[in-house]
DNA sequence: ACCTGAACACCGTTCAAGT
DNA sequence: ACCTGAACACCGTTCAAGT
């Protein structure tokens, strides 16, 4: 028996498999299925190391330090992303490989903060950028055209649209919720105007009746929209002189 | 003297004021110097301390929790947002209020990641995002398809795109930067057009020619231009019911 | 009443000592 | 040779003790 637990805690049940000896595919695995139970912040190299009956020393024998896991963390939740073949075209395609990247994501809740801090695209990003860019090559777009389309979809391109702010709960006690509107048709009447503007008719609650899906599908359709305009157009890369705008044709 | 320097190191030269008594406003005007100074990892409770050579406890007396902080801080970069008036209609408006929080966000590069971590929109948040729903309604837009506008600027609203990969150093050796070329136009090629494609004529070092701010007032444009050719074509909110795309006017 | 030293419960990581 | 206990240098935060 080459490893023994030893934690202060009552031992507890011993994951399904009898032990086998660690390996670095069985830490990545592990530390996968820890950062879909506990989040980001629950992944610590210490809490992984006793799930797997270890001293934390001994994690770093199969990876170099915690940056390293979340890299090849990063790599195995994006190598996930699956996109299926549709009809319809260039864009209905590129609409499809977002969609596969978000429905990933939907199942990792936690990558997108590891994505962000990542400084270079691992090999499964590129594949899946590889992919994207070649969707839109086969429209026909320019290549500077979709280097800009590519930057415009950003975090989307991984399945997120970076959320202006996490949606906390909101206040169930209709009381407080009605003084908060008030409060807020008294400062921010437009703010407030724009949030309930896409409620559901049948809907007698408050709150906004669009759902973040939504929001993700009309800024994918909006940009690509906009990129085949372009195209259409005969847009090309114009020297940037002044601060005129760049997608704006005269 | 109300509060004494209790540090192993070696006291250092005292910060410009004499001492004065801690204050609300001076916890918060030195963690907003400390974080410009040394980033989010930098801004500790304890390094605050130290600075305001006060033990870490005595932050408490002023400020709830480190999180409660961050609030403040937040807001108070957000606060800092100052917008000039422009001619040349509402696209031109909306255009200098995201670039103004762009040169803020300059000043401040911590300052994303803080915000991203929020969990509900600040005062001067909501401020900001009054002024700009505004701007786009007295360009006639329905206040539905504000709403969508503003959902797909995103981050771009607080002055970020967030970008795809923390551009880290880039290799200088030509002999490498060559190497790592080959090995990319082998198995990404679309992803080396893709950043080759924008390169300067003039320029004879490989990377980029193009640099953040093009992507920024790219991914602006292109948002803006699609909601004022939706806004002309009288784009109102469809019922979601299949799988179409939202934006496509049919 | 006000302030703070020591402590608690954590981190990621190093390194010498043990088997 | 392999593994690990103890330690280092940090965190944010609590709380009882000191003035």
């Amino acid at each position: 028996m080459p490893y023994t637990v030893k934690s202060r805690k009552a031992p507890t049940v011993q994951t399904s498999a009898p032990r086998s000896p660690l390996s670095r595919a069985r830490v990545i695995a592990e530390a996968l299925t820890l950062a879909d139970q506990a989040g980001l912040d629950g992944l610590s190299m210490r809490a992984l190391a006793e799930r797997l009956g270890v001293v934390p020393m001994a994690l770093y024998k199969h990876v170099s330090n915690k940056e390293e896991l979340l890299d090849t963390l990063v790599d195995a939740v994006i190598a996930e992303v699956a996109p299926g073949t549709v009809d319809g075209g260039w864009k209905a395609q590129a609409r499809e490989q977002l969609l596969a990247a978000r429905r990933t994501m939907l199942r990792h809740p936690w990558a997108w903060r590891a994505i962000e801090t990542r400084e270079a695209p691992s090999p499964a990003a590129l594949d899946h950028m590889e992919v994207m860019i070649a969707t839109l090559r086969t429209g026909g777009l320019s290549a500077p055209l979709v280097h800009h389309v590519m930057h415009a979809l950003g975090s989307r391109l991984w399945g997120f649209s970076q959320e202006v702010f996490a949606t906390g709960p909101q206040p169930t006690d209709p009381g407080i919720a009605a003084q908060a509107m008030e409060m807020m048709a008294a400062r921010w009447p437009r703010v407030l105007e724009s949030a309930m503007s896409t409620l559901h008719q049948q809907g007698s609650a408050v709150g906004p009746g669009c759902d973040d899906e939504t929001e993700y599908l009309f800024a994918i359709d909006l940009i690509l929209d906009g990129a085949e305009r372009l195209h259409d157009a005969g847009w090309s890369p114009a020297a940037r002189s002044d601060g005129a705008p760049l997608v704006t044709l005269q």
